[in-house]
DNA sequence: CTGAAAGCGCTTACAG
DNA sequence: CTGAAAGCGCTTACAG
């Protein structure tokens, strides 16, 4: 005999009394309970997490699905930590546990998160890097499980999403460099599948029509997560009859390459060419001189999230009558060196 | 009527064959359970994980625990994508679920895992960043609980660990110095409560040893993962009546501000101190000239970890007959040019 | 190869 | 306030 039977023969009470002193259930004698967990916890005691499951129909559990990649290994992870302890203080104060679900790239995500669905295994789903069309949103409505995405998408509609405030960014950012003078701003825009490339291009393109500038595909730039695309960026942005006297920075780490090859040439960044970074990462923050970027907090981003996952949740949807939550967090400006008027040179 | 009952009474067939055809058992009809499988395919079934897990008394899952703080928030985790792709990638192999469990640093680590352990959530534990003395061992080896950690510690004993190899890499570093010519040689450690800090620290004292160079306390340097602490430590190394002409760094970030403080004194990393740094980390990897530090697989790391602990496990150890693993992961040198030979300067 | 039935360890109406 | 019992959705000897 083992478990609450176990607990129960000891006490010389019923199965039932021990698992409602157990789960703060009223009707239970004050003294009873003491004596349960007291026992229980001498005993280290839990309810058996499957059997309780079961029961209940509920296993007070929160998945939050990411996708392990390349360049994620390197990078995005540094995004990772601040969100999961935003989502997990939430959460835990709602006794519920978030359980990190990470995808390997090799595997088809769609089947993964099924998996996990079908299964039952949690109660409420958290997704990350959402696509801009993306099935896992059609699998999660038309299952019964309550969810909320990282990032919007073209799939589905009517669901709780959270996502970086890319229009206000982009907004921030040319408003900025028009006002230094500049009239030809480049770009540069994520080379990988996932939605914010596409929303962040677009806010680009809405910003440039706001101030009455021309949108120029040559001045669009597919970036990977790294440094070393600096020298066809530049080599491309200047070596042109038009130059343009700006670039915006999608992946910030893209400044490291563009530095470097300014320097070859002789230029500086900041006088001969204005650079904005989108979001302040690890690996430039002690660039020289310093870039102009965004900065937020990855623990806020992470809070909204489990906040409008609870307002779906029939367990505390009561608490959190927020409804569909569809919002963007806010990033601020952080000025550093990296941009400046525009440089009257030669022409 | 639903789950297994349902496809059961659709098919005609019982419930017991039906799940006989979904776990692969030999006992079925083969048209069976082609037939099985395809209504288990067409209706979205998969069986209910509580259920499943009550029933066999396994989980099919595996967590591992990391902690969120505040360090980590911001780095740690630089570390912590490559680890579980590695670890996924292997788990996966042998259908096993690895879960995630991420504890704040406000919560006790101990009760964390506990309620995990207890309530019989996961099949086996890895656990991350272990402490010299890690009450968390003494639980999971008291428990039947198959686990892993992370780093080693002084509790416990008989258990499987993976850890880098910080001997060897002190090994190496002293030993490239002391060829250049240096007999002073600094040190940084963590200044938390992780047991690496203790076992970087010795390693950094035997080595010394092996040399015939003389410790000295005023050499050692508590840091914690920030750029900051350069100035002390420069000025605490130079200004002196026996300064030091090289300095092993156990934070890769340290040397950043060591760097700036060189330059504002005009002195030269390579030159007027030598620098090795310990791990290859995202936030330095531009800074010039390059610091000479060690590589690693993190996915290596992440692997050993996975196959230390299937081989813990009753339903895979007969893959992996390694019994107990105690094994450090070796890092590389990649040489920089942030060290050199002890330059001679006035004395 | 298949089915009826017991059992996994809990929770929760139901009756008292 | 407490207990006996049914039930959660599976798996697995056991019998055929």
């Amino acid at each position: 005999m083992r478990g609450i039977a176990r607990l129960a023969r000891e006490l010389g009470v019923s199965t039932a009394t021990v698992s409602r002193a157990l789960n703060g259930n009223p009707n239970v004698n004050e003294a009873t309970r003491q004596k349960v967990l007291e026992a229980a916890q001498r005993l280290g005691y839990a309810a058996n997490q499957a059997a309780r499951s079961l029961a209940q129909g509920v296993t007070h559990s929160v998945g939050f699905m990411i996708e392990l990649d390349q360049e994620s290994t390197t990078s995005t992870d540094y995004f990772f930590m601040g969100v999961v302890e935003g989502m997990q203080a939430v959460l835990a104060a709602h006794g519920l546990d978030l359980l990190v679900l990470p995808c390997a790239k090799s595997q088809d995500n769609f089947t993964f998160l099924q998996r996990f669905v079908s299964r039952g295994a949690v109660d409420g789903l958290i997704l990350a890097e959402t696509r801009r069309i993306d099935r896992r949103i059609d699998l999660l409505k038309s299952s019964d499980i309550p969810f909320v995405t990282l990032g919007r998408s073209d799939s589905g509609s009517g669901y709780s999403w959270i996502d970086l405030d890319f229009e206000g960014v982009m907004a921030t950012a040319v408003e900025r460099l028009v006002r230094l003078g500049h009239r030809r701003i480049a770009v540069t825009v994520p080379s990988n599948d996932a939605n914010y490339g596409a929303i962040f291009a677009q806010a680009y393109r809405d910003n440039l029509a706001r101030h009455g500038l021309d949108f120029d595909e040559a001045l669009v730039f597919p970036t990977r997560r790294r440094e070393d695309d600096g020298d066809s960026i530049v080599d491309g942005i200047l070596d042109r009859p038009d130059p343009a006297t700006a670039i915006i920075l999608f992946y910030e780490v893209t400044a490291i390459g563009i530095y470097r090859r300014l320097a070859e040439r002789g230029l500086k960044p900041g006088r001969d060419l204005s650079i904005i970074g989108f979001r302040r990462e690890e690996s430039v923050r002690f660039l020289m001189p310093q870039v102009t970027c965004f900065q937020m907090s990855l623990q806020d981003l992470g809070t909204a999230a489990a906040r409008a996952l609870l307002a779906q949740m029939p367990m505390t949807v009561r608490a959190f009558p927020s409804g569909i939550v569809q919002s963007r967090v806010p990033l601020s400006l952080v000025p550093g060196e990296s941009d400046g008027p525009v440089c009257l040179r030669e022409g």
